[in-house]
DNA sequence: GTCTATACGATGATAGAC
DNA sequence: GTCTATCATCGTATAGAC
């Protein structure tokens, strides 16, 4: 088995997920049918049966792919030599919010109180997220402000708290404010 | 039309929104039938007919109903005569969350973001909200902190702004909290 | 107003040709 | 692997009796 076919299946993969991404944004993850799919990616229905189980397994790999891609964006934001403060940090994130994203996102939400499996994924993803958060909070404690290492310990953990769920918010916010009014400047 | 059987009609409605609810709790906004909704409630097809449009429409009347009920929560804390300062006031709010109301109202967020007629109901309530919680933190600026009234002004938004962010964002990892955890401690 | 029974449409999923 | 065509099921909504 080459690995080329192995990325090719995996590149059609994305394919359907990205197609359904966009039903997801216009029609939420339940109204939306394999047909709107299959329209959205110009495949047949039997294609999309082959890379996917069925719509719950197509649902959670789409929504894996969206979490991840905001993860990765907050990565970078982290990764930086010069570390933001919590108030610059929040600021960057929520300038990074993409509208169409933060819907989805809000969407998998709400999916993740019903369904477990997208609830896992849920918490993984903000855990993981925080994580990401707290070091940044950390590194700025020790390289700017100049706290002890002790100190840094326990003051870290609540700023990143309440950073992601700030973020969070501004994530929900965004969702509700309607498709309409994102085009207007 | 005497107002009895007005009364008795609106009994009846509430009737089939909370086992709506009690539904949506378990299966989701989308994933509710009406079969599940009758049997739940103890009534038949047509009669939830008689009393709602269609099922949109019925949805829609729950999330009303769930959200004000929340709204109405928070109204009671701002009305003390002592009013709370922001911190003390955020730990009543996420004290007062119920689970299973934290979990319909994550749904109705997902919702929003495709149907505009849920959307609205959910910034009509959290503007609501958000003001309730401005007026509460206002008197505790006058009252406790005795600010000048000018300087008050200014400084109440951000600060309600900020807990309603924070509660809501209390209110998602409540709703993310498996049900299997809820009865646990 | 409430019930039972049902029509009708939509949708998830599969079979089989290519 | 992908398509077309199709099936079986489920769910909304309605009709008509009581």
């Amino acid at each position: 088995m080459p690995r080329l076919t192995e990325t090719r299946k995996e590149l059609r993969r994305t394919q359907i997920t990205e197609a359904a991404v966009r039903c997801f944004d216009r029609n939420g993850l339940e109204r939306t049918s394999i047909a709107d799919i299959t329209a959205e990616s110009g495949l047949s229905a039997g294609s999309i049966y082959t890379h996917y189980r069925n719509k719950a397994d197509l649902v959670r790999a789409a929504a894996r792919e969206v979490l991840a891609r905001r993860a990765d964006v907050l990565g970078e934001y982290a990764a930086g030599d010069v570390p933001p403060g919590p108030d610059e940090l929040l600021s960057r994130l929520i300038a990074a919010i993409d509208p169409a994203e933060a819907r989805v996102g809000v969407q998998t939400w709400g999916e993740a109180t019903t369904d477990p499996a997208i609830r896992d994924i849920v918490v993984d993803m903000t855990d993981r997220m925080r994580a990401m958060v707290h070091d940044c909070v950390m590194a700025w404690l020790v390289k700017v402000e100049h706290r002890a290492p002790a100190e840094v310990r326990e003051r870290a953990a609540p700023i990143a708290h309440r950073v992601m769920a700030l973020y969070q918010a501004e994530l929900l916010y965004t969702a509700l404010r309607s498709p309409t009014e994102e085009t207007a400047s």
